[in-house]
DNA sequence: TGTAAAGTAGTAATCGTTATTATTTTTTAG
DNA sequence: CTAAAAAATAATAACGATTACTACTTTACA
């Protein structure tokens, strides 16, 4: 009596562009990318798998900016940084949240933590070299 | 030649009420706050203002949650952890970003980070006690 | 293959937010 | 104390990212 997945080819393509970048995609982008080799496919479904992606641990949202929702298919722990100029979503290795003492903290609060994201804002390496150069 | 700015009651009104709340309210809570208080208060006019407090640095975004965004008249650096169950947005703080070594990464990658934000998601003290005694 | 469950395309609807325009409020000059 | 200029607002329409819906297609499995 248990649900069985259906692994469709759409979205085993979806989420092997997801997991084939580092930029951090929107729907629309990730759309975008698969639209000339899957002519027919459908914005919703994107949607729909990204979505389903983040609820089964596939992947993760890294927030909404400027009003685009961004997704990430690595999962492990990391941070981010938005550049405020172009707008891109890079990833920052390196910065652990192992020291802050969460779980102290949290057990002083009587609250749950499940998960702590880092984001930066700022400018990014490229629009750094730009600014430098005007 | 410079602009002057005309402060106006009901500005003056929308800022009070954000600094005179923690529970980091939208747009709209703040307009369903004021509405007895001034009965022809428009939301467009309380997006606005929230907005441009954001820009004028007199209040932060805390972010996008469950499609709404959430403000914050607390600009002092600190974190934020949002309820997965009721939704609630509460300040965190005791965890200092000091120590990451956010100067020296910012170096090393060429990036500028002008801002950082940790949200922690999870459960906040009271859903937690109804969790408890369900 | 055949059948039922799951998934998708195409489109309409939703809804938080922003833009627009006429009106009102605030500032400041005379 | 007026009055004109600048800024702000109310009311409404428009926008656009995301979601819902329905008929059709694909997948899993016997």
């Amino acid at each position: 009596m248990e649900r069985k997945e259906h692994f469709s080819r759409k979205r085993a393509a979806i989420l092997e562009t997801l997991k084939g970048t580092a930029c951090h995609p929107t729907a629309d982008w990730v759309y975008q990318q698969l639209k000339p080799q899957y002519p027919d496919l459908s914005l919703g479904t994107v949607y729909r798998n990204l979505k389903r992606f983040c609820e089964t641990g596939q992947a993760v949202s890294v927030g909404v900016f400027d009003g685009f929702e961004h997704f990430d298919g690595d999962t492990s722990p990391h941070a981010h940084l938005v550049c405020r100029q172009c707008g891109a979503v890079m990833d920052v290795f390196g910065l652990s949240l192992e020291g802050l003492g969460l779980e102290r903290l949290s057990h002083q609060m009587g609250c749950q933590v499940e998960n702590a994201s880092l984001t930066l804002k700022g400018l990014c390496p490229d629009c750094v070299k730009q600014e430098k150069s005007a």
